[in-house]
DNA sequence: CGCCGAACCAGTTGCATATTGGTTCGGTCT
DNA sequence: AGACCGAACCAATATGCAACTGGTTCGGCG
């Protein structure tokens, strides 16, 4: 068919010869082929011309690119599942308050049911340092103890694997800024007293109070965050939101309908 | 009194010393302090009985450090990402059960409120699949399959990344002839019921009622395991089942959103 | 107008180097 | 003999730099 040809002549020749290239498996064993500017040298073409056809066979799935790395043969491989990178990466971070607000209001629950007295003194203590913190690094860092510690005394191995998961996506570097815009509003001394009332719970053995404690306290954070989010700065960390994600737990009664 | 004292006076003097430091916080703001040598060079002894210093506020949990990065203020951070092999190797089958317990009934009660209308489509699908397969491999992996597909129509992607790590870890080949027995048990056609009941309420965009039949499904799932491992059979799993772990949530009321 | 070479930008890798805590050794003083 | 010290070494980490990579822009040229 004449379809309308919109690569040149010498592009197109181009990709004949790198197809013929690929077909012949010339690069025997090799997964990843030479660099772009050698292989233009080397087919006698410009490098232009090479990426343009380049890009063709990518699109068609037989090689991938990725800038610093080089070109490879065959399909892109498939991303690591538990990666933290390229989770983090793909990761919202109301989706990850979303995830926290499942999680740890659980957690509380289960660590009123389970600690130990000695965890339930490691609190107490750790309520101590967080209040006493004057500055806002040290106050994040007695806070991440704090709500680690709880996940500890829940007594359930995986579920404490999967809180470490989330809280590594918590702390990347995509949220630093984030999470100082949003503590510089000056809600600590009430985020001190809720964690004073989940420990309280947790240390009364008051599975149900605890979980809800937990549950408000996140809350507020996660207000305050989308605060920070919504906030008239121009500056967002990520553009885009998927719908579906938008969190819609605040007050989940049933829906009914629709 | 006159107790026994194992360390040498000038050992005491640096711990004495130390604790002053730490205390008056003159690393104010500083995370990290001095490495080895200038510390022991600034106060003024030796390095040896510095480290014997550091050892025991390291023991105490007021510094932690590492070698090749620093001595640090403050509790150890948690520790490096768990790998799927050793998560699975110490994790107990009831753990996993307590965990999905968390999770699924909040999955379902996600995908309740924000499924699109063709997840419902593959739901009702995958349920006449389940319900259709006869033999006892093809059941599981349909089940397996409905399970994941609520998860995705939960429209959390970190989320669905932990059911999938969860997932895996049940999966794997320590369980495999526990599952056969369990499904020995003549439940299937139960299972079929329950299955149908939280797609129902799912495709109704009843949350409340979704995340309910999930969860009396997998308490059902989890009595089943429990009955098998609790059998008088001498194969066991694992020996040891830490008492902490003991499942303990078989009737504790959820409020969720007050 | 299309193509080319060249330069530049940005992400990745590898390596040499410096620094860290962890350890061992011999000398020295009490 | 035991406690201590300085020095050196070991192993793990951090850091900076050079050398690539693909991705992009620019001016020149036919």
């Amino acid at each position: 068919m004449v379809s309308p040809e919109p690569l040149s002549d010498s592009s197109n020749s181009a990709l004949v010869r790198l197809r013929a290239l690929l077909d012949e498996s010339s690069f025997d064993g090799e997964q990843r082929l030479p660099a772009e500017r050698v292989l233009a040298a080397q087919i006698g073409i410009g490098r232009r011309a090479l990426r343009r056809a380049l890009e063709v066979l990518e699109a068609e799935g037989r090689i991938w690119r990725h800038q610093g790395k080089g070109t490879f043969l065959g399909p892109r491989p498939a991303r690591a599942p538990t990666s933290l990178d390229e989770l983090s990466k793909r990761t919202h971070p109301l989706e990850v308050m979303d995830v926290r607000l499942e999680i740890e209001p659980a957690l509380a629950r289960l660590a009123a049911m389970r600690a130990t007295n000695g965890d339930i003194e490691r609190l107490l203590h750790l309520a101590e340092k967080t209040a006493s913190s004057s500055d806002a690094d040290g106050r994040e860092l007695w806070d991440s103890a704090l709500h680690r510690t709880i996940a500890e005394a829940a007594g359930n191995s995986l579920l404490l694997a999967i809180f470490d998961l989330v809280d590594r996506i918590r702390q990347d570097t995509t949220w630093r800024l984030l999470r100082e815009r949003a503590r510089s509003g000056n809600r600590q001394q009430l985020y001190v007293e809720q964690h004073r009332r989940v420990i309280a719970a947790i240390a009364q053995r008051e599975a149900h109070a605890a979980e809800q404690a937990m549950r408000e306290h996140l809350e507020l954070v996660r207000d305050s965050l989308l605060k920070v989010m919504t906030s008239p700065l121009p500056a967002r960390i990520d553009g885009e939101i998927p719908a579906k994600m938008m969190s819609a737990n605040t007050k989940n009664e049933r829906h009914h309908g629709t």
